[in-house]
DNA sequence: CCTCACCTTCACGTGAACGTCAAGGTTGTG
DNA sequence: CACAACCTTGACGTTCACGTGAAGGTGAGG
């Protein structure tokens, strides 16, 4: 059993950590988007490594993704939805309400899965018009190479995506 | 010779056929994003295909792929530099600055591409893990169907905010 | 105990991306 | 030509996601 570190760190520790400023993961938390894990005697804010996962959590889902605060308040209440749901699993073992438990668990997934999806797809072919571009430039490119050789110093194209 | 449609569109019929506003369309004009094809007697926008086209990226760029209008207005840019770039190679047959300006021009580009795959790429990390879950809850329903309740509780220590 | 760096809770400020009147001009249809 | 329905340019309001003090409390070292 190990004791998991109780090193709970204060805000700034935690700021420097995730990226994030003292100002946003206080005003996170003013959203409900977390708590911290536990406060000091003068009512200093402790996090613990949850803590940190989940600000990193919504950091990503912010800058990579770029959903809105309210819509990962969403994702996360939906992430608690199933934790619950998971305890509730646990606790049961008659069949029909396991699969019942289940099966909502799964739409839900699903749900995600589908959003994450329709934005991935656009975003992809976005990328497939750009590769389409230059895969033009490029075979432009090949053609100046190739067919003239003309009295010039050949400077090397820099190829970085082959 | 087609006419083709010399049809130019009000504001209104412009944000009826793209999903914007008004006021949006109006707002873009004034960050530099676009300028309506021409103006009416009465100083009327109006709009044409190619203005409703751009209007339509735009609200791609800022939908689906959630950049700010400052970075849209900077693709757009690039864009035009584009544009600008295949102009001036077609007016010059100068083998040496033909290559230059296809090299700049695939220099943008890739640093387009670079940009939308890293978006991409975070998406697809965050639906990979989704679709883990939903394995994962896919595997327990299989196991409830067909199999009587083997007491096997051998999963792993489930780690929490993937 | 003192100090200084860090923390607390208000509370107002800011930039982005529009919304929403207000006051007037323009179009096209009866 | 009357007039409703659209348009114009301001200009101020709003929401989101924080930034930036202000005024005071906390906590570990010397």
């Amino acid at each position: 059993m190990t004791h998991t570190d109780v090193r709970l760190l204060r805000i700034n520790e935690v700021a420097a950590e995730t990226g994030l400023t003292t100002r946003a993961i206080r005003y996170y938390e003013e959203l409900g988007l977390l708590e911290p894990a536990a406060r000091s005697e003068g009512d200093y804010r402790l996090y613990d490594q949850s803590d940190l996962d989940r600000l990193l959590f919504i950091r990503s889902l912010r800058d990579d993704a770029g959903f809105s605060l309210a819509q990962i308040g969403q994702l996360l209440e939906d992430e608690a939805a199933r934790e619950r749901n998971r305890e509730r699993l646990r606790s049961t073992t008659d069949p029909d309400e396991r699969r019942a438990l289940l099966l909502d668990a799964q739409r839900r997934v699903d749900r995600q899965i589908e959003f994450l999806r329709a934005k991935a797809d656009r975003l992809a072919s976005m990328i497939e018009a750009a590769e389409a571009r230059r895969a033009h430039l490029a075979g432009h490119l090949a053609e100046l190479d190739h067919v003239p050789a003309p009295y010039s110093e050949r400077q090397k194209k820099q190829a970085k995506t082959p």
